[in-house]
DNA sequence: GGCTATAGTTCTAAAATAGAACTGTCAAAC
DNA sequence: GTTTGACAGTTCTATTTTAGAACTATAGCC
């Protein structure tokens, strides 16, 4: 497939994963969302190549999900820091942390616990519909045609 | 990186992007939601290569989010059917989904439309608390290093 | 001048993917 | 009873991506 070009597909999710849709993208934006943003610090938490990381940012950068900042004028150095954009990846990256903690997790227990600051507890992510507040479940959603559809797409 | 080991690291995302980090992957499920479910069907929708589509549905019967059930005796022919696993992905497809929507969306409007059965309304997925049921935003939740974690790793 | 820190770029080898052709099984059509 | 077609893959080579390591550039500190 052209992945340059899945950004304009007829369909959501093919131009999200056109964005984020890769093993790297989705290691580097858990990062950020945990406070990194230099460079170095994403490449020793990483063990990416400097390659890579490289690319990705400037990818990330490009789309608009992070922003390159100055912080240092002599000599210049720049760190990534979430948009609004990026911000709204949350829901994705904790998702697949809740999936991973109740399908993939050992004997050990959960690696990190998330608290909720308004409420002081320790939470799961839960998705729910926006106009009913219940709990999503797969088989209670019906998919129509939106104006945006064309052809045999699906989304 | 062992993408290979990645389903072992102590973070619950490394383990989910393991599994469903690949672009490939992701269209399948997106598939899968959508009620496709035979070789034929994936490979004519997606346009994928028919090897690359066989490598991906082995290894999501391997890890537990298909199950190949068959279909037509003689000739013996499967179907790829969503596990309880599998359906637990939905979140995160809607989340995908939800912020292509709102972020790489074009003037002609969304691809697709979602109806909750249960309310009958069209809604968007939203992602919130657990415990005090708020919606979610990443600067609100802290986090905490659990039993399962080791080491300088994250999650 | 020599050492370190930071943020990259460049190079080659190895791995993954694209694209097309091929295999095997059976049912139905001729 | 031979041919055609549907389905579910496998095999092959060429191209693209990624891994891994080395190199570049700027500047502060001793």
């Amino acid at each position: 497939m052209k992945w340059d070009t899945l950004d304009e597909e007829p369909c959501s999710l093919s131009r999200t994963v056109a964005v984020v849709g890769d093993r790297w993208t989705l290691l580097i934006l858990r990062e950020c969302f945990l406070r990194v943003r230099r460079f170095e610090a994403f490449q020793s938490s990483l063990q990416i190549t400097r390659h890579l990381l490289s690319e990705r940012l400037k990818k990330l950068v490009r789309f608009g999900i992070l922003r390159r900042v100055p912080y240092s004028e002599s000599p210049k150095r720049y760190e990534y820091i979430l948009t609004q954009k990026g911000l709204d990846l949350y829901p994705i990256i904790m998702a697949m942390v809740h999936w991973g903690d109740t399908h993939m997790g050992d004997e050990r227990g959960r690696p990190l616990l998330h608290e909720h600051k308004s409420c002081g507890k320790l939470f799961d992510p839960v998705m729910v519909c926006s106009e009913c507040g219940e709990v999503l479940h797969a088989k209670q959603v019906h998919v129509h045609a939106g104006p945006g559809r064309r052809g045999a797409d699906a989304a």
